[in-house]
DNA sequence: TTGTAGGCGTTATCAT
DNA sequence: ATGATAACGCCTACAA
């Protein structure tokens, strides 16, 4: 709280501070920047000045001279409805969130609506307005990655790009990602370990890494399963529930369904009621995320492939981080990608 | 897409631009800000050089002469649970998203944590890092309006504040809201010729306007109605849940509900199928807000008094907008305080 | 330990 | 119509 608040529209500058604490403005920026190397006295009537004047650095001026803006961009580039519907979006920009308040970095939300907004997302990724970049739920053809590779933005992914060349490509890429797989291997598993034999699979969109991993896991376990028991999604609660009616319809003799996420498996739990089908009773259902709000509240509750989000975003941004404080010190651009993948665990609740 | 990307760490400036088309950078400058009063020959040539070049503007060059930077900050100070689970926020950053992009203009977002986040609020929004700011969802004792008022930052607020001072105060404020109270009187009237008597609210937390507004709207239509007929729940659903509960406990005569949004009501639907109650035959149900994937997917389906999130989300940013826009010309924070109350229709499916 | 001075990339005010 | 030139507010050698 300044004892005096500055003018409207005009706001102190380090000149002003110096002056009032009788230094000189290089003395007063060694100050506002730490203080190392000035007198404890100095200090002193320098901060008593910063606080009576209520300075706060002008982040254009610094950022000109420093060349860093303190400043991280997220992009998503998501339809809509998944957006809205489903809350892996939000979780995951939480704990992007928290990771870059606690490292005094600001968080630039770029929501992609259609196509041509990539235009307006090269020239702001290039005007020097951020640091770095974020960005998740990339689809393989995705133009993003062509942009920042361009401009030379470090960017980290939030799950494994489709794109991600051999181990010929000149330029990898950053990215923290759940393990699909696996966890997709161990929902079947334990579908198995239950009795079931007719094991069906709603995927999410195939040109998702996301999906297509979750998929692989599937046929890991199931070697032969019959090409009847897959159906595409897309990820949503309607999604779901038009590939079960599809699935009912190819293979009414199913016992078991894993969707590739809790929101269509919500989708999947409405048409087997409504076709007269107790879950698990009569099928056995396993979700994936474990999104509270959707696992936990649907009726019975799912039977569910845990995945740590908001520590995943956390994660994302600490990459990053990482990444521009090393761009500091060693060669720009020079840092070699890194990647994570955190594990998943089963969750078992009342629909398997 | 540039024909020779530029080196990374150093991109190619105006002065760059200028020597390539063989003009001062006075005219480059000016070209690039539209090209008035430039012979249409000499724009050509500068244009040229800026896509040979990639030339693209430093947004922190211009920010410090022109005291704009073309963002602005949309705050959310929500407990993490309510962000997630309540489509409402994710609804209205979209719509915000969308004027602001067809404006240039970007869109920081910043997260509220904790109480102890508002010194890092402050620092920011002084620092001169956006033009200025949008705000939901504040709860009465919120330290965000003193804060935007002592910086002179230009803000809307989404819901009307609770602390809207008497005619008396100096600085008005500028808020988007929806006729709050006039929905709860529909939607009350509406259980009322359902030929209900026994009519309940679960109201939002009281400190916050949507929910008093709410809880006036249906105060308004039943004058004398038994304080046992309200219980106070806190926008989730399990608070609409354990409202419910209490109410059934003081007024198991009741015929119906009026809450105060679309998760309470999913709450208090869970607990009405609990014990056993039908909606509508035994107590008919109204929600508030028709975020679809809450009203629509419940079972029954939730009659609703619908308000247009987006578009008050919109309209925020577009006041906001507005405001700026106006500064530059008038004189500067003096732009007077404007509000905009959008209307709200009731959504009549099966609860009721 | 402190001060002096140059420059970061633009825009804007003057002349020309 | 175009070109010098002076800010904008700050950081950082370099000098003292």
């Amino acid at each position: 709280m300044p004892a005096q608040p500055s003018a409207p529209g005009s706001r102190p500058t380090l000149e002003a501070v110096a002056a009032r604490a009788g230094v000189s403005r290089a003395t007063a920026s060694r100050v506002v920047n730490g203080g190392e190397g000035v007198r404890a006295h100095v200090v002193d009537k320098v901060r008593v000045a910063i606080r009576e004047l209520g300075y706060v650095p002008n982040q254009a001026a610094r950022t000109l001279v420093t060349r860093r803006t303190g400043a991280v961009a997220v992009i998503i580039a998501e339809p809509e409805v998944r957006i809205f519907s489903d809350p892996f979006f939000s979780r995951q920009v939480r704990g992007i969130s928290k990771e870059l308040t606690a490292h005094d970095t600001q968080l630039v939300l770029l929501l992609v609506e259609d196509r041509g907004d990539y235009d307006r997302i090269e020239r702001y990724l290039a005007g020097g307005h951020v640091d770095g970049a974020l960005a998740f739920s990339l689809h393989t053809d995705d133009p993003l990655p062509a942009i920042t590779r361009r401009i030379g933005m470090p960017t980290v992914y939030g799950g494994r790009p489709g794109w991600t060349g051999g181990p010929g490509e000149p330029g990898g890429v950053s990215y923290v990602d759940a393990d699909n797989r696996g966890g997709a291997r161990e929902a079947v598993r334990h579908l198995l370990e239950r009795g079931r034999r007719r094991i069906a699979h709603i995927a999410g969109p195939l040109d998702q890494t996301s999906a297509t991993d979750r998929l692989d896991g599937y046929r890991d376990v199931l070697r032969e399963s019959d090409p009847a028991l897959i159906a595409e999604g897309d990820f949503t609660s309607a999604g779901g529930a038009r590939a079960m009616a599809e699935l009912l319809e190819r293979a009414p003799g199913l016992d078991a369904v894993f969707a590739a996420n809790d929101l269509m498996a919500t989708g999947a739990l409405r048409v087997l009621r409504e076709r007269g089908l107790g879950v698990p009773g009569d099928v056995s259902l396993v979700g994936f995320d474990d999104t509270e709000q959707v696992a936990e509240a649907a009726d019975p509750p799912l039977t569910t492939v845990r995945q740590d989000i908001e520590g995943m975003g956390r994660l994302m941004a600490g990459l990053l981080l990482r990444t521009l404080a090393r761009g500091r010190t060693a060669t720009a651009g020079g840092a070699p990608p890194e990647s994570v993948i955190t594990p998943t665990t089963l969750v078992r609740r009342a629909s398997s």
